[in-house]
DNA sequence: CAGTGAGCGAGCTTCCGCTTGACTT
């Protein structure tokens, strides 16, 4: 039977509108998105693989042609949205209105291909059923500027991240990234810590009174600050630089008190009768905030409930699908006119109409770059359930309830009141004149703050606070009861905490409702920036990758980079700039202009050494912080410190994985080399030496050592030993530790020889040791329990055949149809691996020992087999390889576990497998 | 950054934006 294919974007909302249009309609989802660029190695196709374009999947040299995939896990939807529109006499793509939402309806028609069918554009900013059927009534033409226009975006975000983060691999860490949006978030963090550090806090005082307004005043007691002495002005925290003086603005006309006369002028004040010199009140007004968008739902949910950028997002997720609230990815603070309607009669209702204004409220975006494909973040409905209404539970509930005050408060009255300054003067003993103010607030109607006020950031005083003032008129006699000298600094600008970095990449036009909680998440993944408490603040990493692309990359990196790009875009949204010149001159620049490649292209200018070092305490302390392959680190440096290789050949401390840069003072860096930081945990005398035994987590992981005298005698180093694999830092012992530093142990000598064999913990594991020969041992524990016997018949064994049993292939697959060998799965030092003797091919991300067939090994080994053994005879080495593989085996087991305890040592940083191959 | 002996499948990492389940505990 034949039916209207209706494709919206998301599956709630294909419900939703399902339900609206009823019979001969089958409204389905695309699930945002259905394809894309491929996004790894193992996505992209072999055929475009092997172009010198096929990493980025952009045809640079002609037209920059995207090569879309469909995801593999959007392949079946395809496939059940075919079949959809087999049956199907029309279809409509009903996706957002925005650049986004056109391209996604783009990709559907180019992906479904439907025949002989009419394709229509339907659009619509609000979901309710004469929308949605206007909508469908009123079908336009896809916008192919726009589309155009969204291709652009999606082409630079790609050839910026996939030409940028190989850059930061090469001179910096592998796996580290960057990209329009991560690395100016990351930036911002990164430029606040630099404020922190060079702010200089300056230190002012003045004065607090109480103040006694007499027994027959309404307030009796009330407190006022010192405002001016001898008619200067005292000096206020905002009166001075970031460097701890003051403002050219300030000099001449105000007063900076210091202690000493501060607290002269206190005692001088003592028995002072002061009289009121002025009253001054002026109406006090507040307007209720705008309804939710993605930005301010994110702030207010942290400031008030405590949740972080992403659980805000799942939480209201869940009240979104389950129809209690509209959709939370949005720029726009719209209320559909039935959303007023809703709001204004439960105003009425909850707080009477004294509280409703004559006409609904509207709220004008003000984000410069909003889409508006959707309303304000508000109770879904045309009637608001109240929070008891609902049934919710927990955190659902407290975030419901949140929108639910902000919507029905967004239309009520301004709260009214009245602001007041009083100034007090008199004379002090001393003979000047001083002037105190006291300033209060009354609000005499509350209106929307009667239901909402919003949080604030950093302790400033809420919409809603009130103090209260004594009626008093001009002239009027005032004791006051106490003066007290008070001293204050002033505060470096506060760290970013995930909701105001939010604001401030908004306000900045960059990102976008969707990615704003995974923008944090990328920056903490990364290792560029970590959480203390809530504050975000950046790793000593961040400092030197933003350094590299404030040096090589600047407009790219440069804050106004995406507004710009937005400008563009919109030129070539509205058909007056061709996407294929924009994105020339951003990729191979313009006359005055280097574009991205070129900037690439001359990488070999990057001094890698360099960019990573950053001195401690000015250029000339000798203390400077390298940030190394395992985190950050001090070192010392002379002039002439260095060896041929530059490198310096001074003393090295670790620095604390939480210790905040803007903590890393010159001071701080000499008591860490003092007193070398990594934990240190103490685990008691040794019994035989009487030296302290301590545990500490090294490079190679963590191991217990003996701390010795310091007059111990030049050249004598300390015995350590690496903690075995079921020892941990937190439980080990100081008889385990003795035992550790026992080793190596001699199990006895070799008759044949003469030789000492001994028995150690290695790198590779724990091992027998002859003279140069070398035999690994099953378990740690036979370190301790070997017998010589035993050890002479491991000895007797060839060195081979000892291991090759104990290492079967995981799985045996079948013949392999090109080469008809055995196809077998193994594990190895990089992983799972599918191998017929000759080939071997790692497994990918998607595949698994268990889920993997013979046709998918077949499939991995031919590609492997196209690339051919190019590297230095590598079918040789390869059947030599397998031959000798499964010896390798136990050994790759214990350095994938040094891997992990590496990646562990190498602080929150993401070091990846390079740190584990290096060390 | 604690110097610790073999011989050993390389290949991939990464962007931004639009959306949900699929996983396991």
């Amino acid at each position: 039977m034949a039916h209207k294919l209706v494709i919206v974007e998301s599956p709630a909302k294909a419900r939703t509108i399902g339900g609206y249009l009823g019979q001969g309609y089958v409204v389905e989802s695309s699930i945002g998105h259905i394809r894309d660029l491929p996004q790894s190695a193992a996505d992209t196709p072999a055929k475009i693989k092997d172009k010198p374009w096929g990493r980025l999947a952009v045809d640079v040299d002609n037209g920059f042609e995207p090569f879309y995939v469909v995801p593999r896990d959007k392949k079946s939807h395809i496939s059940k949205l075919k079949t959809l529109l087999k049956d199907a006499d029309e279809l409509y793509l009903a996706t957002d209105e925005d650049r986004e939402g056109e391209a996604i309806a783009w990709h559907l028609l180019d992906e479904l291909k439907p025949k002989n069918i009419p394709v229509r554009r339907m659009v619509f900013h609000e979901i309710t059923k004469p929308a949605i059927l206007a909508a469908a009534e009123n079908p336009r033409e896809l916008d192919m500027d726009l589309v155009e226009a969204q291709e652009a975006r999606r082409i630079l975000d790609r050839l910026y991240g996939y030409e940028v983060s190989p850059v930061l691999w090469k001179k910096v860490m592998s796996g580290l990234s960057a990209g329009r949006v991560q690395s100016v978030a990351t930036r911002l963090v990164v430029d606040r810590e630099k404020e922190r550090m060079a702010f200089k806090a300056a230190s002012y005082w003045d004065l607090e009174g109480s103040f006694d307004a007499g027994s027959g005043a309404d307030v009796r007691m009330f407190p006022a600050k010192v405002y001016s002495v001898d008619e200067l002005r005292v000096a206020r925290g905002s009166d001075f630089t970031d460097a701890g003086v003051l403002k050219d603005s300030a000099a001449g006309k105000v007063v900076h008190l210091d202690r000493p006369r501060a607290e002269a002028l206190a005692s001088a004040l003592a028995d002072t009768r002061f009289d009121v010199r002025s009253v001054e009140a002026k109406p006090y007004r507040r307007s209720p905030y705008a309804p939710f968008r993605t930005t301010t739902l994110q702030q207010e949910a942290s400031r008030k409930l405590g949740m972080s950028a992403s659980v805000t997002m799942s939480v209201a997720q869940r009240l979104y699908e389950n129809g209690f609230i509209t959709y939370m990815r949005t720029d726009s603070t719209t209320l559909s006119g039935g959303a007023v309607e809703a709001a204004r009669s439960q105003v009425r209702e909850l707080y009477g109409a004294e509280y409703l204004p004559d006409a609904p409220r509207t709220y004008a975006s003000k984000v410069k770059n909003a889409q508006e494909a959707h309303e304000a973040i508000r109770p879904a409905g045309e009637t608001f359930r109240t929070p008891g209404q609902t049934g919710l539970t927990g955190e659902q509930f407290r975030l419901y309830e949140l929108i639910w005050m902000r919507t029905v408060a967004s239309q009520m009255k301004d709260a009214t009141g009245q602001s007041v300054t009083i100034r007090l003067g008199g004379a002090a003993a001393t003979g000047e004149d001083v002037v105190f103010s006291a300033t209060g607030r009354v609000i005499t109607f509350h209106g929307f703050l009667k239901a909402y006020v919003e949080g604030t950031d950093d302790g400033k005083r809420s919409d809603d606070s009130e103090t209260r003032l004594p009626q008093l008129a001009e002239g009027a006699a005032v004791t006051a009861a106490s003066v007290t000298a008070d001293g204050h600094e002033t505060k470096p600008p506060a760290r970013y905490t995930e909701a105001t970095l939010i604001k401030e990449l908004e306000d900045r036009e960059i990102g976008r409702p969707s990615t704003y909680a995974s923008i944090i998440g990328t920056i903490l993944n990364r290792g560029y920036v970590y959480k203390k408490g809530t504050a975000l603040v950046p790793a000593w990493l961040a400092f030197s990758v933003i350094r590299l692309l404030e040096e090589h990359f600047p407009r790219q990196i440069s804050y106004e980079f995406t507004a710009v790009m937005e400008d563009v875009l919109d030129e070539i949204a509205g058909g007056r700039a061709d996407r294929n010149s924009e994105l020339a001159k951003f990729y191979f620049g313009t006359g005055d202009v280097e574009g991205l490649k070129t900037l690439v292209d001359e990488l070999g200018d990057i001094d890698a050494r360099d960019n990573a070092t950053f001195p401690i305490g000015g250029a000339d302390s000798g203390i400077q912080l390298r940030v190394g392959r395992y985190g950050p680190y001090l070192e010392t440096v002379s002039k002439d410190g260095e060896d041929d290789d530059g490198n310096a050949t001074g003393k090295r401390a670790n620095v604390p994985d939480d210790l905040p840069p803007d903590e890393l003072t010159l001071a701080k860096a000499e008591e860490l080399f003092k007193n070398p930081a990594g934990e240190e945990i103490e685990l008691g005398s040794h019994p035989d030496t009487g030296l302290q035994v301590v545990a500490k987590n090294g490079r190679f992981g963590p191991y217990v050592t003996e701390l010795l005298p310091d007059d111990a005698k030049k050249g004598t180093k300390p015995r350590t030993g690496s903690l075995f694999k079921s020892m941990s830092l937190d439980t080990i012992s100081l008889e385990d530790a003795v035992k550790l530093l026992s080793l190596p142990r001699v199990v006895g000598a070799d008759p044949e020889s003469g030789d000492d064999i001994t028995a150690q913990n290695g790198r590779y594991g724990p091992y027998l040791k002859k003279g140069t020969d070398s035999r690994s041992l099953a378990s740690e524990d036979q370190l301790f329990t070997i017998t010589l016997d035993e050890a002479l018949k491991i000895y007797a064994q060839p060195k081979q055949r000892g291991r090759a049993a104990a290492a079967p292939p995981l799985k045996e697959l079948g013949n392999d149809p090109v080469s008809g060998q055995p196809v077998v799965v193994k594990s190895g030092r990089f992983g799972e691996y599918v191998t017929d003797g000759e080939y071997n091919a790692t497994l990918r991300k998607d595949d698994s020992v268990e889920a993997i067939t013979l046709e998918r090994a077949a499939e991995l080994l031919a590609e492997r087999r196209e690339r051919g053994p190019a590297k230095k005879g590598a079918k040789k080495t390869a059947k030599k390889a397998t031959a000798k593989k499964a010896t390798a085996k136990k050994s790759t087991a214990k350095k994938s576990a040094a891997k992990t305890t590496a990646k562990k040592a190498a602080k929150k940083s993401t070091a990846k497998t390079s740190a584990a191959k290096k060390s």
